[in-house]
DNA sequence: ATTATGCATTATGAATTCAATCTTGCAATA
DNA sequence: TATTGCAAGATTGAATTCATAATGCATAAT
């Protein structure tokens, strides 16, 4: 696994598959990728996924060891990190991930309801009929796995969903915020991982939304998906707070 | 004026005031800085100012040179530059200052319109009396600059208002999100500099956001002061677009 | 004359080196 | 025995060096 060659040396650095330009997928875009937009991705997956946990010092030489790089991209990439709100930079002693509160958690997800509301808002007015008809599609595909309980895939085109009202927005900017949003409340989601379960509530509210929708009615389909996110970030704080308050200081 | 030496030497580095802690003000929190961190806001400033323009290449030896320090720092920040969407990275080919585009512009002025709604909304119920009778304070020192036409104070009052507004959320993730966006759109604002009066509306505006705050009726206040933004972008935009369409790229 | 190709120059991206700061452990003293 | 001061070690922040990709120009070929 990458063995942890102790630099000096002229062969170092590619250890991981990171660098290659997607091999599979179409080669239309060619983009070249920099190593440091490679790296944060990896750390955001990393802290994400709990690999790197709350409060964790980042270490600097372990790190570039374990991805095969140097300091100097993993350092950049930790700019780019701090400024997401996933790390914190201590000068002078380096990067720490950033904690979870019960507070801050409950501020993305405000902020998350916030422009989904505006967003589908805007859908609401900005949707083209076949937009329509893809939320249709899609939402049907998720009450097919709803019904069949396969958690997963419900899970991810109820994210589709999301997105994709996001994207109806026709604006950038929303989506951009929206994004970096995302990640931290991913992080949340994942902890929370096991009985943030909220199925039937959760399905109920995604027809009215659709509805709201097809309807044109701006308004209603804005309240109805801020309040959806608020109830789902209620659940997520429920399940941090709750039984299990082990890793995630709630900080009152 | 921070002779550009020719790199080799121990004595290099601090040709410019970067760096000194902040001499004068109180030195309650012994905040260290880091380097790439003053870069960054010595950057944003150009950048909002113009000193860097729309499109420019950013030229990484001129710049070290200019401000007096190595390329390290100036990457570093140029990072996190590139994840406030002021600059973007090509790579292998450096980093350019963004383009404001009409329609980027439209939509900051519509997200941070969506966010101060929000703002709005939660500081109608969280606010104390205190808070509350502050920004009246605000108001009234407004008024007068606004009747003896002082344009910068007005100016300056003005912002503080909707910072407050911001900061009485109480949420610190809107805060944050709020205050990237305002980086760019200061970009613009300062762009479109000349004739973006709006005054006597704006402060009808104003003055109708602060009785809804009052009332606590934050439905109202968010819908004023969402307008209330986006017509401040709407004369932005128009100063962007119309006479001098300058410089500005609009692109359709 | 115009376009294509190859070379030289330049600048970027990443690695490495260097210096300053912080941490840790031990010892000395109260 | 606890606390403070000091020194050694470790780690960060920044500078410098190195390798590679991009750009511009000159030359040659069509």
């Amino acid at each position: 696994m990458a063995e942890t060659r102790t630099t000096k040396g002229s062969d170092v650095a590619q250890g991981v598959s990171l660098r290659l330009p997607r091999a599979g997928a179409g080669r239309a875009a060619i983009r070249r990728r920099t190593l440091h937009a490679d790296v944060a991705e990896r750390l955001r997956d990393m802290i994400v996924q709990g690999a790197l946990a709350q409060g964790d010092r980042v270490d600097e030489k372990g790190l570039c060891a374990a991805l095969g790089i140097s300091r100097t991209p993993l350092r950049e990439a930790l700019k780019v990190l701090a400024s997401e709100g996933l790390v914190e930079l201590l000068p002078n002693r380096g990067a720490r991930v950033t904690e979870l509160t019960a507070t801050g958690v409950a501020a993305l997800f405000e902020v998350a309801a916030g422009l989904e509301r505006m967003a589908a808002e805007l859908a609401a007015e900005r949707a083209g009929e076949r937009d329509l008809a893809e939320l249709r599609r899609l939402q049907e595909s998720m009450e097919r796995h709803h019904a069949a309980r396969r958690r997963a895939e419900y899970f991810r085109v109820n994210q589709r969903i999301h997105d994709t009202i996001i994207a109806l927005s026709g604006n950038d900017v929303l989506q951009d915020t929206h994004a970096a949003l995302m990640t931290n409340i991913r992080r949340a989601r994942y902890q929370a991982n096991a009985t943030q379960e909220r199925w039937d509530g959760s399905m109920r509210e995604h027809r009215e939304l659709l509805h709201a929708l097809e309807a044109r009615d701006g308004a209603k389909a804005g309240l109805l998906l801020r309040d959806h996110v608020l109830r789902t970030g209620e659940a997520v704080l429920a399940v941090m707070q709750g039984p299990a308050a082990d890793e995630t200081r709630t900080e009152t």
